[in-house]
DNA sequence: CGCATAATTGATGGTTATCAAGACCAGTGG
DNA sequence: CCACTGGTCTTGATAACCATCAATTATGCG
């Protein structure tokens, strides 16, 4: 249980919420055999494609999306190191988002049916795997939430809090520090708003001294005003896993 | 196999996605053992209370919501007979919602290590259960681009197809007929709008001949026009379960 | 330096919230 | 049968908020 020098970051991340047996590593690193890498603004798959694989994200940043008939655009979701990508479209046949690397990215495909394998053997993982698409729905009721019943000021924040929490897991920052490579249309896109009413936003909590900004790094200056702001609430630090099966005693 | 005379509304939910094994059947039949009543208007558990179990919902209508601190209110989802109430709470210790019925309704309460069991004897239930969290991540992230990239008309419009589909999986109505015990501030607190903006919206779609009403009951008169409008998808009759293992052999 | 992209700023308009008054409805009790 | 009541829905007037448009400045890159 090396978990220090661990090779697989899905496995770092997966150990923070759990130990993991020798055999659940196994079942991880057979998840990441394959490679793939992709550059900045690189299409990793396209709304409508069939499904081939799932991903490990190894590195990078990444962003799934849909286009409105309108040509205006809904950034789902951010993806970054150690994250699974698709537990969302396990129930469909077709990509539901166009996902798009924002910076170079290197991802571990893996087949669909490789779930099968997990499912059947690794009952710990699977539970995880419930856990983290638990997780997941939380997340996106948190953003519901921030959309239907928060004006522009607040959805902001509570957008720069939950990538800053969600970075956190792997960045180990504590002091509020936050490396956003989006632009204000993406973010825009991800709550709602114009890239206009995110840079008014911005400057605005700027000159409220609530954040301060460097390029793409913001810096979230009074943590706790701007979390009951929004009453926010870190979904990435903790998860529950007291209803998870033991951990087999078996196996070196 | 008998479904018709299926006798757990749970097992007919999901014996229209997969052919379920007689193990599987005993164990949804076991997390159905308890019963408990509520009446209209009754409320199950509060936002903050500690996760006692999952229900699975026998009869009636069900919503999930929060309060923010300005006194709005945030309704999340509605459940229906047959639902699992509960999954999008697995990664938590406390309820992130608070949960009413808004008809009178019977539930099968079950504690949360239930799954534990599910998940290491029954695989194929558990990636049936991967696959409705992974669902219902689906209907939330249309429901945020709906709530982030549509006025008032859309979403309504959207909120109607949604539910009617929703309802269709257990009423098997083909006409586009819809009954809603929720008011119009219920119907706002899904979708981001005020029950005055509900109220003029189906005035709206009335006078425009794309819904009739009666009391709680709403005809969507032009189903093809109201998909259309919003690119509506409909995530609930089928799902993908070609990834799923294989189902046991033995046991009758 | 020069170009393309991104961010900022201000003016204007559209959409929806808010507020308030009235209509409708079902149930209750006289 | 009718008046009363509480809830829900409808309607119109006003105001707040954000989108849109357009012009300018800043930033990053070859």
């Amino acid at each position: 249980m090396p978990r220090e020098h661990e090779s697989s970051c899905l496995a770092r991340k997966l150990g923070t919420y759990v130990e993991l047996s020798s055999s659940d590593r196994d079942a991880i690193a057979r998840l990441e055999k394959e490679e793939m890498h992709f550059a900045a603004d690189a299409v990793v798959r396209r709304r409508g494609e069939a499904i081939r694989h799932l991903f490990v994200v190894k590195s990078g940043w990444l962003t799934s999306h849909t286009d409105l008939c309108d040509g205006r655009r809904h950034v789902i979701q951010t993806y970054h190191a150690g994250d699974m990508i698709g537990l969302s479209d396990l129930a469909s046949h077709r990509c539901n988002a166009t996902l798009t690397a924002c910076a170079e990215s290197v991802l571990c495909p893996f087949p669909k049916n490789a779930l099968d394998e997990i499912v059947t053997r690794q009952p710990r993982l699977s539970a995880l795997m419930l856990a983290l698409s638990a997780r997941d729905q939380e997340v996106l009721i948190d953003l519901l939430r921030a959309n239907a019943r928060m004006g522009a000021r607040e959805r902001t924040v509570f957008l720069l809090l939950m990538l800053y929490y969600r970075l956190r897991l792997t960045s180990d920052d504590e002091t509020g520090c936050l490396s956003c490579p989006l632009n204000q249309t993406q973010i825009g896109d991800m709550i709602g708003l114009t890239n206009v009413s995110v840079s008014k936003c911005l400057v605005d909590l700027e000159r409220s001294g609530l954040i301060a900004r460097d390029r793409h790094r913001i810096r979230l200056l009074q943590l706790g005003t701007l979390e009951r702001m929004v009453e926010f609430e870190d979904r990435f630090s903790r998860i529950d896993t007291t209803w998870f099966p033991e951990p087999e005693r078996a196996a070196a």
